[in-house]
DNA sequence: TAAATATACTTTGTATCACAAAGTTAATTC
DNA sequence: GAATTAACTTTGTGATACAAAGTATATTTA
């Protein structure tokens, strides 16, 4: 194994939450604050850090606006958040079958 | 895909260094400290803390005795860390599934 | 042989950050 | 019109990853 391929795992993608979020926007083509709330079961607080971290990073495209007379925010992965989740699950599955040869 | 297997994945194992070092540990029956340094390319400091994080949740098991008058840590993998390590890497396994079913 | 350097760690300090509780704003219900 | 709900954001805190500095001992060098 290649001891360095862990330390070029994505920090930011890396943390299960980011990685749950990113996982959901990788199937729909866009989302809203409520709908990741509810399904990944997250706090608002802790939520809305998540989704500020992907957008500083430029993983995630945020839009701001009014539904029906009330806020609405969603969120897609752009270009690079794509490129970003598609390198790192590929390196996660070469790490995983480094792992599985060594039993 | 299932959000709630991203929780589910082990947040001791889940961890670059943490992994790096299970994963070396996984490949031989017992490597030492000066060993998982160099080939890890970790400080110290950085390293006895993981060492101690691994060994305080009964992953790894920690021998410190001297070897030609110099003091020798050696760490294995114990049976509920080895346990711990596949289980992680099933499910990473699992969730990269999922991921490359919705591109 | 005293001083400097090296080895193998551990302890301590710090900066980051995940998370939740509390706060804000506005709409809706009772 | 008071209370509740909705959709967030801000703030406070505890955990922790990391490295710098510290400790102890051995070896080399001048």
């Amino acid at each position: 194994m290649n001891p360095d391929s862990f330390q070029q795992l994505d920090k930011v993608v890396h943390e299960k939450s980011r990685m749950a979020i990113m996982s959901m926007l990788a199937g729909s083509s866009e989302l809203s604050f409520t709908q990741l709330r509810n399904t990944l079961k997250m706090t608002d607080g802790n939520l809305t850090t998540h989704i500020r971290t992907l957008q500083k990073s430029g993983y995630v495209v945020v839009s701001k606006r009014f539904n029906e007379n009330r806020p609405l925010t969603t969120c897609k992965l752009s270009a690079i958040g794509t490129k970003a989740f598609s390198d790192y699950i590929s390196l996660l599955e070469r790490i995983v079958k480094q792992a599985q040869q060594s039993n």
